[in-house]
DNA sequence: TCGCATCGATTACATGCGTAGTCAATGGAG
DNA sequence: CTCCATTGACTACGCATGTAATCGATGCGA
């Protein structure tokens, strides 16, 4: 569960995939990683890191004259978390809406229903 | 569909949902239903609803002195966009891991895998 | 040893958000 | 007809965010 005090911005949740996808880096480790999804500045990236740190969300050990920067949160408790809240806020609560509003959309894939199938397979032994 | 343009924010969504709740209604009205979750000055709510009407995510049609709110957006259109968002944020646009990851939170009741089961299979004929 | 490249830290600045006070107009009570 | 309560409009203001430039320290190549 470990609950997140602080909220992951946009931008700095893309910093934050970057550390998932791999930890610890450095800052230019980071920037580079980041610039596949986004065209900013090596400022702008250690700008985020800056604030990353400052909530607790990432923690950086020295390595001589750099940082190497790494995760204090895993990816699944902040997945839990956000899916959790919106659950919460749009749907009451209840996923099952979330799917059905998914289901109408016609965003499901004929591959999701075989998985949801399999969980649900699994939740009921 | 009907694209969201602005973002909705969290406490613009309050006043959406009392808006989605009854309308269309006054100003005080909304304060007055808004009153049981927040606890807002009315010109909160007023300043609040300038907000969403520049936004074009609600109306007005006036009425004498005063005006009638309603909104543009139909609540399930914007669940459905929020719904994707997250899902392609944080799931790389699959439901399943979505539900799995609930799952494994133990978020999901008894209930809900019932109803989880009757939409899928719905969605198989 | 001297200057440059590089690192993290500090500062900047426009925009959006949360929360609310104040103002000008106006409809209704007396 | 006068005054007050109510309404929407405008203004305020501090904090978060997105995006970045600049600064001071420092390790490394020449």
């Amino acid at each position: 569960m470990a609950d997140i005090g602080d909220k992951i911005s946009e931008a700095e949740l893309v910093v934050m995939e970057a550390l998932w996808e791999q930890s610890p880096q450095t800052a230019t480790d980071v920037a580079d990683r980041v610039a596949a999804a986004r065209d900013w500045s090596v400022q702008t990236v250690k700008t985020l890191l800056s604030r990353l740190m400052a909530k607790d969300i990432i923690a950086a050990d020295q390595d001589g004259r750099r940082f190497l920067y790494r995760p204090m949160v895993a990816r699944d408790d902040y997945v839990a978390g956000e899916s959790g809240r919106l659950v919460n806020r749009l749907f009451g609560g209840r996923i099952s809406p979330l799917v059905a509003q998914l289901a109408s959309q016609d965003q499901l894939t004929a591959e999701d229903i075989a998985e949801l199938e399999d969980i649900l397979k699994g939740l009921k032994s």
